[in-house]
DNA sequence: TCAAAAGTGTTCGATATACACCCATGC
DNA sequence: GCATGGGTGTATATCGAACACTTTTGA
């Protein structure tokens, strides 16, 4: 029986930690942005933000850890959230100041730990009621992420192809980005941020006349430099009519 | 500050075992079976068909830890594989004699287990090479599952419709499920396991044709006792030249 | 009056769906 | 010769893509 048989091996399962972070996107005029916090400032490394995450807890499951992620961070009970990946490279802590940062933070000697991935969506325009564990809290847009650590940039990349699934799935998410109220061209550049292409403007408003749960309101745009633009809004009800 | 607040928690953050657990679909005429594997009978439950799976190794990736379940499995080294979903919920191993049967499988005492699950496809024809692990694999009907010990059943739901957008991210899986040569209706019956629904024979015919990687053969069926079908192949160079 | 963005219609090709009859083979 | 399943074509609706000009508003 060699070594590096596995049977060598079957006293060495893991015993590991499990966290989860949450890659929560906004939208901001023309681009989605995530929300990151600052990690407590001791590491030469430069990489001071991060996704929002944190071990889960003995008789928790992790979608009740992300949950609790978000809440402590944003005070918002109900969320929308969804799993979309795990990330369990043994590499994937191997920097030591992140090894040192989660050591400092969590008190335990820590040489092991997988995290699964959450995906949500915000109103960019909400107040954030951050939460004790972390000072600050930002949203960078997508296009000029700092270097994250542990694979945060990785699992920030994956969750842009998830939220197109997510959009597919259930529509509803994208209403999650926008106010209340909103002009065809904010929806229009939403679409954009999110299929990473461009939409011609008049086909665009057909797309938007087959999406019987969007409705145009009377209300117009004021004080704008230009043409006013009409608003519309999403009716909850409808959507959950419809057939798909 | 409560015994139940989030700070009395902090000394209880869960180290856990994890696995991965792999739902094998294959195809056989008319529908999607399951690859289930035996597990030892001390069980008064009845629940003697499992998930081939595997606790990880402590310098293992999860994906890592899938190919080599399959391996010992099917002896097969190259077998696509997809992770689709985390299942930890503190609850997945209540039941008396799934703890009782992880006890003496691992020599180890397991309080706590999150699974990984992974998707993949067979072709049911092809011979097992069962490892030293279980005694036998089975196909199983995926309209007559038995009842399975953890979260099994709920995992093989999950996979059945994950499989779907599989599918349609890389339809070169479907090929996987078929023999070398198939027919039209062969592959038919395939996507009408897959979507659960029926396909017109006609209009099938001409989504055959759309893709441009199934190319009809010469040869035709022989000995049976109708109109002879004839076969198709899938040529993987036509895929990977396609554009999305 | 100009700059800036809003709004609007038609054409074309591709795709999805519905639908009914004849063909080849083994028994 | 008959039962069984294989193979074929047309018509309609919907959808995605391409494409240019007029309207409204504040500065």
């Amino acid at each position: 029986m060699q070594p590096n048989s596995i049977y060598y091996m079957e006293n060495t399962f893991i015993r590991t930690c499990v966290s989860v972070d949450c890659v929560v996107f906004g939208f901001d005029k023309s681009q989605l942005n995530v929300l990151l916090v600052q990690r407590n400032a001791m590491s030469s490394s430069g990489k001071e933000l991060k996704l929002p995450g944190s071990l889960i807890y003995q008789q928790e499951d992790a979608d009740t850890g992300a949950y609790r992620v978000l809440n402590e961070l944003t005070g918002i009970k109900k969320i929308a959230l969804r799993q979309f990946k795990s990330f369990t490279s043994p590499k994937r802590i191997s920097d030591s100041d992140d090894v040192a940062w989660l050591e400092a933070t969590y008190h335990n000697k820590i040489d092991r730990l997988i995290t699964i991935a959450y995906l949500s969506l915000g109103k960019i325009d909400r107040k954030l009621h951050i939460g004790p564990k972390y000072t600050t809290a930002t949203w960078c847009p997508v296009s000029q992420l700092p270097r994250m650590p542990f694979d945060h940039n990785q699992i920030v990349e994956e969750a842009l192809n998830e939220i197109r699934r997510w959009v597919e799935a259930e529509p509803v998410v994208l209403f999650e980005l926008l106010p209340v109220k909103f002009t065809a061209a904010e929806l229009r550049r939403l679409y954009e941020a999110i299929y990473h292409r461009k939409y011609d403007i008049r086909n665009f408003h057909k797309q938007i006349l087959r999406m019987e749960y969007v409705l145009p309101m009377e209300e117009k745009q004021e004080h704008v430099a230009h043409r006013a633009a009409r608003y519309y809004k999403f009716d909850r009800i409808i959507y959950n009519k419809r057939k798909i």
